[in-house]
RNA sequence: GCCCCCAUCGUCUAGCGGCCUAGGAUCUCGCCCUUUCAAGGCGGAGACACGGGUUCGAAUCCCGUUGGGGGUACCA
């Protein structure tokens, strides 16, 4: 660690980042920031079918959402660029043919087809399944006769055939066998590299220090450190892993359960400061107490020790809850402005002095902005379509109570929530009947439900003209 | 099949041999506050997967079982 940490989150670009690879990248970045180290972005793109500009920049974005910013990577560059897979092809070309002549590497010239029927009798033995090595020690002129009948070839990587420990900085050792741990494809008949190939020269060439991904990849970790050993790396990284993420009913996490990109998570309503915080404790925790960390304590307080070790079922209303402890603490400027493009998402061109003179009655009241937004709806629409339980409360027997609050808000001389207030509480008291009672009529006129911000201050921001014109629709005026 | 990882309330977790009558958060239920809904306050219900050891003493250490997840690709 003599240079200072360097890590890297290095994303597929399939099109959306998961919440899972955003808690990777959330971790490493964490990690670098505590060490005052650096975070690199490294597009994953040697697939080049499944991959698109598009779909990058909308990874890209969403770690910048986020908060996530990195010091090398696309965009920013740095001195160990290029920082996309797709553009480093040479890199692997190279690496390869330097293993295939220092005899760590040899052409493997067995078909799919081959490998797939090889495969299944194993199983059917009862033997572990994997490549048997046959094209390792292929004579010169059993190649040459492969050779000249244009037999497609790939490159696999010689595996020295001993146990091999991982020292994972997260879990303790982890013991392979040798005979699970097999001759593998690095480089495609097509000549692409094989992810195993990519990660270990980039890992090397990039220089970092600490490679922190998830579980899934831990069963390929002690051959990536076979493949940098062979690439002649003198310190190779720290490995640790991750849990993974996983569905409500220990599952694999998937759209089923709801929101799974972050992209959809913006869209929903949800801040990132909630959606940080929120991952940060999915799989990590301070001490027995703290749930609010700002970004500066995280930064300070992070720790691969403390990750912990099982899958961590993402939990939805949990989110949603911290969502509203964020959405009270934002600023009321920064509501107003989510509100309002939220609102107009939904077609509805709202005044911004209205709705900044909302805020304070919907802040506290709303778990995502979509919540906040529909909330605010009933004062810029036209009229109001009252829902079955509002209409319920607008029956015949209530009539007489809508007239008269009309008529006294008529008189009402400054339009204000004291003003008004203090009539209708008259008019309750006058009326002998309940608060609920009296009010929640109102309500269901003037809103359209029976669930609504505070009645008075609702009457304010809606304007005399069409808080009157509202009740008296539903007095049958 | 084989290999690897994991195992505390429904969920996220604290716990790293006696501080545990197992703590916090979420969810849920009740009460208070209250014009509705929230927010807030108070209170309740809710977990050490099982079986063996080790030890004066085990949620904590060891072994096994069971269960879950991951891997086993010319995907990443």
């Amino acid at each position: 660690m003599a240079e200072g940490v360097r890590c890297r989150i290095a994303p597929a670009p399939t099109g959306y980042l998961h919440v899972g690879n955003a808690r990777a990248a959330l971790y490493n970045w964490l990690f670098a920031r505590h060490h005052g180290g650096t975070f690199v972005l490294r597009i994953e793109d040697t697939d080049r079918k499944r991959s698109t500009e598009e779909a990058v920049g909308i990874v890209m974005e969403s770690l910048r959402w986020l908060g996530l910013d990195w010091d090398e990577g696309p965009e920013v560059e740095g001195p160990y660029g290029p920082y996309r897979q797709s553009d480093r092809m040479d890199l692997y070309r190279t690496a390869t043919e330097r293993l295939l002549s220092d005899g760590r590497a040899y052409f493997c010239y067995c078909t799919p087809q081959e490998l797939e029927d090889r495969r299944r009798a194993a199983l059917q033995r009862g033997e572990t399944p994997g490549y048997d090595g046959r094209c390792r020690n292929l004579s010169e002129e059993q190649r040459r006769s492969r050779e000249a009948a244009g037999h497609p070839r790939a490159v696999r990587f010689a595996m020295p055939g001993i146990d091999i420990t991982v020292h994972d900085l997260i879990r303790g050792e982890a013991h392979f066998p040798a005979n699970d741990l097999r001759d593998f494809v690095i480089l495609r008949s097509d000549g692409t590299p094989t992810y195993l190939l990519a990660a270990a020269v980039d890992d090397v060439e990039m220089r970092m220090t600490h490679v922190i991904r998830g579980e899934d990849l831990l069963p390929s970790t002690p051959r990536q450190l076979q493949l940098i050993e062979a690439l002649g790396t003198p310190e190779p990284p720290l490995y640790g892993h991750l849990p993974l993420i996983v569905g409500p009913n220990g599952q694999p996490l998937s759209k089923r359960h709801g929101a799974v990109a972050v992209e959809g998570f913006r869209k929903q309503g949800y801040l990132p400061e909630a959606l940080v915080n929120y991952l940060a404790l999915l799989g990590w925790s301070y001490d027995a107490k703290t749930t609010f960390f700002s970004r500066e304590e995280l930064i300070e307080k992070f720790d691969l020790s403390r990750v912990s070790h099982n899958p961590a079922a993402f939990d939805p209303q949990k989110l949603e809850w911290m969502n509203g402890h964020y959405l009270r603490e934002a600023e009321d400027s920064r509501l107003a402005e989510l509100l309002i493009a939220e609102l107009l998402h939904d077609g509805v061109a709202a005044d911004p002095i209205t709705v900044a003179a909302a805020v304070p009655l919907v802040k506290e009241r709303m778990r995502t902005v979509i919540e906040g937004a529909s909330m605010l709806r009933f004062l810029f629409a036209e009229e109001v379509n009252p829902d079955q339980k509002a209409a319920k409360m607008l029956g015949p027997d209530r009539q007489e109570l809508l007239r008269e609050a009309a008529s006294r808000l008529e008189a009402v001389e400054e339009w204000r929530t004291g003003e008004i207030e203090r009539v209708l509480r008259r008019l309750q008291q006058d009326s002998g009947l309940s608060a609920k009672q009296a009010f929640q009529p109102i309500r269901a006129a003037v809103t359209g439900t029976l669930v609504s911000p505070p009645l008075f201050e609702s009457l304010e921001l809606l304007g005399r003209d069409r808080t009157l014109g509202r009740i008296r629709a539903a007095a049958g005026l």
